[in-house]
DNA sequence: TGACTTCATCCGCATATGCGGATATATTGC
DNA sequence: GCAATATATCCGCATATGCGGATGAAGTCA
């Protein structure tokens, strides 16, 4: 039951929200978070320490990058929980903003020069 | 998406899945809940009023005793929500203790005496 | 080694929320 | 109206967490 208490606080975050929404189609590095949400560095990263130590991400270094991805659903309410984010996400506007910036800013990437 | 961080924190609080997890099977009133999860009073009424401010339950007065349900699920989310503790919850030893001491105290409990 | 980039952590500060005892409010029945 | 009961709110206090700028640590490349 603590645990659970434990899920839903690291989800009770609009900008905790933001970033697994962004995640929820593959991995991004910090850097690929910090320009799609337009947030300071030292936020975005301190969300992701918070989602890591809560095992809601999980992260791997490549080079100089961080690159972060959805960790696999050990306990069922964890796993139940990512599919209802991916299931009502959808509809939210600031989801779909998310979704729209992180579209373009891919484009613009350059593959070779950046993660 | 703010509905939705909003929603999780209410939920990130054992006290409050306590709760909940105790009205999964129908309206109490705040004595009961005072007697089974052995807390204070005033905690108890204090996370009632955040369940309620934020749309997770509702209340009405029966005489001296407020009976406190859980809300129609207005949100999609809300509704998946609760099926998810309702899902989630059964296999916490917590939540089963709970659930006896319910039990035990719904029998004890004399029917016209009290609410 | 040293310059550079990326990311994590520290800092001071503000706010939200938790607690339990004490007090206020509302309702009932005499 | 008054006493009794049930519930809500207030109080002071402690902790968790949010913020963004500054700083630290790790990796890369020449």
């Amino acid at each position: 039951m603590k645990r659970a208490a434990q899920l839903f606080k690291a989800l009770s975050d609009e900008t905790r929200l933001r970033i697994l929404g962004l995640l929820l189609d593959g991995e991004l590095c910090v850097c690929d978070l910090v320009a799609v949400m337009e947030m300071p560095q030292s936020t975005v990263s301190r969300h992701l320490a918070y989602l890591r130590n809560n095992g809601l991400v999980s992260d791997s270094r490549h080079g100089v990058w961080m690159h972060y991805r959805l960790a696999d659903g050990n306990s069922g309410l964890q796993q139940d929980l990512l599919d209802m984010l991916r299931k009502n996400l959808k509809g939210q506007s600031g989801f779909q903003a998310d979704q729209k910036r992180l579209d373009t800013y891919m484009h613009r990437k350059q593959k070779p020069a950046c993660c």
